[in-house]
DNA sequence: AAATACCCTCTA
DNA sequence: AGAGGGTATTTC
């Protein structure tokens, strides 16, 4: 009897497709296998395996094995699990899964060995050189070094013959991390949360269950990450083949978290995320297949990795809305966390000074370990917020800064001091009009502005990604000299920091000016040393930073986040500037911190000036409540897209008919979506909220698999969005 | 996703 | 008829 092997392919299959075993393969589930498809031979994964031969058509053989890493048993259900979740076809997580299996192999290394041979002149030097080569592998160049000769010595014996290179596969090393070197010294609130997260951990190691989940509750600059590194000392130490993966919303953070795991623990982590080069994806990628990466710090995609034995996962500022995926498949990563962790009967620790409704709500009916860090590391304070209200004292016309914050601003300089200004908008101007014709510049086929960017002379749509030289003449009407900027951006607010201050050093932090990591570290390094006395910067530079000489935050518009009023309007201002004003006062002085606002009185900027988290999320759950929205209720989007109006708008009637009807959910729409054109594609929304009880999943499959799109029109399902545009 | 089967229009 | 092109279908 042969047998029948299911395999995933990396595409968006709908299932996976069965194959013939050929006879003595031996195949195991979550090997990977070179299998045709058509005319073509691919990477796919064994799901399963069963007895029987093709039925009523004769199936296609595997080609091979792969010599490559299994997937473990565990991945391979989270990837299943994860497409289900998403409604989306398995293979889409599949293909996540393999980026780094897929990449190039590091470059084979050059290794010195001694061949046996004599030299036939053996100078000190030389003998040197033999002696150290022989009993270990090295480059040539760290042969030269470590004999402490030059090169020409090595390069002679090399020639000779007494010396030979050779080529060796890279192996994916990773140094084994030292759980057991001392720690930081915690205060007695940290310590208290480190001695919980042991013990939930320890629930793990005494069969009582590994799967666990803990809300790391601390305002900023209580020292989370000390907290959190100690639990993962202990899962290390607890179990000798443990994985540790720690999460970050952004790639800015990574180098800072990386530093102080490789401090802790004696040992580099694996970094993972879209910057790291391709190769040293592949060697991180099996290096976590065959366990010899222990620890992992990387972007959401590192939660697709293939550890065999993850025990713990770490979820860095878990309220970040960077967690959440909207392109391609489209996840969650600090929910898709839990589900790993719960797959892996793993623990997972959830860090932030302002955690997510969602968390909260789990934390408040005791499904999570609820861990509050009390005070602010060492002896400093928590600034001290005010509201300036601009309806009060405006700014000059044409100005952005109002009087209040700019008198601030000149005593922090007078002191030797540090002012951070925060506004969460790259460029110069978020919007470029002309005055002829009153016309607004937006991206070719697309509702979005163009955002002007001094810098680079250019107009972008931070959207699609266009952009074109800022023109001479308005594009619709011809007008010369036109186009006015409106509104400000970074960069602006720069140019008015510097025509205030013009002794004082000005410098922007987004993502335009930190464009990669080292640029950004660069950045942060001249902050935390003192060289720029004000830093103008977008949410890039927000978080998790430590400046200690910066005693005032000033946010530029408190407001921004508000308009738009969508369901996380106010959870995500709330956060955003909580974050933001908590840069303020490190050290041991005071910190202020300054909000522009032409709405005072709105809740949020009542919760920020009392400094009360906790009056607002209760305002913010019981409203929550009220209208059955998360964390009470669930939501689901439908995004429908076509370049035809018309054939888009017969097709989203039809399912707007073909929504089943269920208790407990309900279907609202079709409706524009906000940004109603985007390349050209219409497109039109629907909005699905159901009950907490409810399966959404699978009602949201079901209604797909009702209606049937043109294939000029595209769907889109998001579960639990974070954007409704 | 990518190869190919299909189905138009245009050229001669 | 055959090329050229865009679009729908199929892939175990």
């Amino acid at each position: 009897m042969s047998r029948i092997a299911s395999v995933l392919l990396p595409m968006p299959l709908p299932e996976a497709f069965d194959y013939a075993e050929p006879e003595g393969l031996d195949l195991q589930v979550g090997d990977q296998v070179a299998a045709p498809l058509g005319p073509r031979l691919l990477r796919g994964v064994v799901v399963g395996l069963r007895e029987g031969a093709g039925g009523n058509r004769p199936l296609k053989a595997i080609e091979g094995r792969l010599d490559e890493p299994p997937l473990p048993p565990n991945t391979l259900e989270f990837i299943q699990w994860a497409a289900r979740y998403a409604v989306d076809a398995p293979g889409q997580p599949l293909a996540i899964a393999l980026r780094g299996a897929r990449a190039p192999k590091p470059k084979p290394v050059k290794v010195v060995e001694v061949t046996g041979a004599e030299p036939a002149r053996p100078t000190p030097a030389r003998t040197k050189v033999i002696q150290t080569a022989r009993g270990q592998s090295l480059s040539p160049p760290d042969l030269v070094r470590a004999a402490g000769v030059s090169s020409g010595v090595v390069k002679a014996l090399i020639d000779e013959g007494v010396l030979a290179v050779r080529l060796i596969e890279a192996e994916a090393r990773f140094d084994e991390p030292n759980p057991f070197l001392a720690g930081a010294t915690l205060n007695p609130s940290q310590a208290a949360g480190a001695a919980a997260l042991k013990a939930m951990l320890a629930a793990d190691t005494a069969g009582e269950g590994g799967f666990n989940v803990a809300l790391l509750d601390g305002v900023t600059g209580s020292g989370k990450t000390e907290v959190y590194l100690e639990a993962v000392a202990a899962a290390l130490a607890a179990d000798p083949t443990a994985q540790v993966l720690i999460l970050l919303p952004e790639i800015a953070l990574t180098q800072a978290v990386i530093a102080r795991v490789a401090e802790r623990f004696g040992a580099q982590p694996g970094e993972w995320h879209s910057d790291v080069a391709p190769p040293a994806r592949r060697r991180v990628w099996e290096a976590v297949a065959h366990g010899r990466c222990r620890i992992v710090v990387g972007a959401r995609s590192a939660l697709f990795l293939p550890f065999p034995n993850l025990r713990l996962i770490v979820v860095d500022e878990e309220h970040d809305a960077s967690f959440k995926q909207e392109e391609g498949f489209i996840y969650h990563a600090r929910d898709l966390a839990v589900v790993r962790a719960k797959i892996e009967e793993a623990a997972v620790i959830l860090a932030s000074a302002t955690p997510s409704l969602e968390t909260l709500r789990n934390a408040e009916t005791g499904r999570y370990r609820w861990l509050r860090l009390s005070a602010r590391h060492g002896t400093a304070q928590l600034p001290d917020i005010e509201l300036i209200d601009l309806r009060e004292t405006p700014p000059e016309h044409g100005r952005w800064l109002s009087p209040p914050l700019v008198a601030a601003m000149g005593e922090t300089f007078a002191r030797g001091e540090q002012t951070l200004l925060f506004l969460n908008r790259r460029g110069y101007a978020p919007l470029v009009l002309c005055k002829a014709c009153g016309q607004k510049l937006t991206a070719p086929d697309t509702d979005s502005w163009l955002v002007e960017h001094r810098y680079s002379g250019r107009l972008v749509c931070h959207l699609t990604g266009f952009s074109m030289p800022k023109p001479r003449a308005c594009p619709h009407c011809g007008a010369h000299d036109s186009l006015v900027s409106i509104g400000p951006g970074v960069e602006r607010v720069e140019e008015e920091a510097k025509e205030l201050f013009p002794q004082a050093r000005v410098a922007v932090f987004s993502s335009d000016t930190a464009f990669d990591a080292r640029e950004a570290r660069r950045l942060i390094e001249a902050m935390a040393d003192g060289q720029i006395d004000i830093l103008v910067a977008t949410q890039a530079a927000a978080k998790g930073h430590n400046f200690p000489d910066l005693t005032l935050v000033g946010v530029v518009d408190a407001d921004l986040g508000l308009r738009g009023g969508d369901l996380r309007a106010a959870e995500r201002t709330y956060q955003l500037l909580a974050q933001a004003t908590g840069r303020a006062g490190r050290r041991d002085r005071p910190g202020r911190a300054l909000l522009q606002t032409y709405a005072p009185d709105h809740a949020v900027m009542q919760a920020l000036k009392a400094q009360d988290r906790d009056a607002f999320v209760a305002a913010e759950m019981s409203e929550r409540e009220l209208a059955g929205l998360p964390p009470y209720g669930r939501l689901a989007a439908v995004i429908a897209s076509g370049l035809d109006p018309a054939q888009l708008e017969v097709f989203v009637r039809t399912m707007a008919q073909a929504a089943p009807n269920t208790e407990g959910v309900e279907v609202y729409g079709p409706a524009d979506a906000p940004l109603g054109l985007i390349r050209g594609r219409r497109r039109k929304r629907f909005l699905v909220r159901a009950d907490r009880t409810v399966d959404l999943s699978a009602y949201m499959a079901t209604w797909r698999a009702r209606v049937k799109p043109p294939a000029s029109v595209r769907v889109a399902i998001d579960i639990d969005p974070y954007t409704f545009l």
